[in-house]
DNA sequence: CTGTCTATCTTTAGCAG
DNA sequence: CCTGCTAAAGATAGACA
């Protein structure tokens, strides 16, 4: 992982995986040896080699007594525990799909209010929109508007005499149904709201698709 | 390990050593699955956390059949791979100070060579040498003026007519006694090597002390 | 094969919500 | 307590000696 990322298989080629293992089983006892001091928990690692006939082995007193312990557990903990390889990357798969998401939830939003801004600042809307883009946005800037005026109702309520100079209370809670429309003749409040929020419009994004496809 | 190095001792800090607990375990578990599925190997990863009642366990099938094997083990197997902690710090302490030890020469052999060539172009030996320091450089320059005179020696004998330009037969094998003195007056052939190799004086190497602390 | 180098990628300590 | 972010340290694949 380095140089070129790799896929996550198995390397077919000989040399380079026996040379992989090498280096990584050194890292992951290196890991392990840190875990271990940091924490100061007992850890114990065998690995299976294929290279070496007996199983590789990791520190800590003697790998026995960690050992030990697992054996002593009821059946039922065990199996609490014993999470197998698959399901253990199943799990990941489902955080990485999860994160997926997510973000791609939130580059939606983002993308959403780059636009809104821009329909704001020619005052009028992208002629590349479609209906359902156009419905969409609508619908975003509906929601929009919505978490303004709730912001502006508790700001004027809580302290109305706040240092923070907050547009008093123009565009409040009505939808805009045909919002293209209606932002082309939006009160001068609202412009000036518009104004402040304007240095805060976000870039979207980027989500690495590659760290799901790795686990 | 980031921000700013961390020495690798115990975390007093009840909070710190926790977080720092469930981060480095997942990042354990990971290493080991990747370990597993790149080299088609069993890995088993016990932890045994004052966090959690139960040992942490990692991955493959069961850790049952990688544990078993290593139960099956002969005594004598065991007892010549299972390193308990403080022999693998022992042998990660001494491989650091053999590479200590290495860079430490290297450095030292660089800067004396850049001793040398700063005699050279001053033709004369820097003030501040004590006799101590002298009498390692005309070791030094001994030493390199025969390294010089074999490949030489190499060259000449072997492809006369070759197209790397080399001095013909210069400074020979003579050891030089006084060697600051000796190179005030050397031959014309000698300069022009020397120009040759003035391209390649190597920067003082570094290395961090601090590797060496940590492990 | 075993070790070294280094450009890249990954992990993580310390913070801020 | 947990979640997310980010700068900095660590790990390592591939190339080379």
């Amino acid at each position: 992982m380095a140089r070129n990322r790799a896929k996550m298989t198995f390397l077919e080629n000989n040399t380079s995986r026996k040379a992989t293992f090498r280096k990584r089983k050194e890292g992951l006892m290196k890991k392990a040896s840190e875990l271990s001091i940091l924490c100061g928990v007992a850890v114990a690692v065998i690995i299976e080699g294929e290279y070496s006939s007996v199983p590789e082995v990791f520190p800590r007193e003697d790998v026995g007594s960690v050992i030990d312990k697992w054996d002593k557990l009821s059946q039922a903990d065990k199996d609490k525990k014993m999470v197998n390889h698959e399901k253990y990357l199943k799990q990941r798969i489902e955080k990485a799909k999860e994160k997926l998401n997510k973000v791609n939830k939130e580059n939606r939003e983002m993308e959403m209010k780059e636009l809104m801004f821009d329909c704001l600042r020619n005052k009028t809307a992208p002629c590349f929109l479609g209906p359902n883009e156009l419905r969409d946005l609508g619908v975003f800037i509906d929601q929009y508007i919505k978490i303004l005026s709730r912001r502006i109702e508790t700001l004027t309520n809580n302290q109305g005499s706040s240092s923070t100079s907050v547009v008093p209370a123009a565009a409040g809670t009505t939808s805009v149904a045909m919002p293209t429309a209606a932002m082309g003749s939006s009160s001068t409040g609202f412009n000036n709201m518009i104004e402040e929020n304007m240095n805060e419009i976000p870039n979207v994004k980027d989500f690495d698709l590659n760290r799901c496809s790795e686990e």
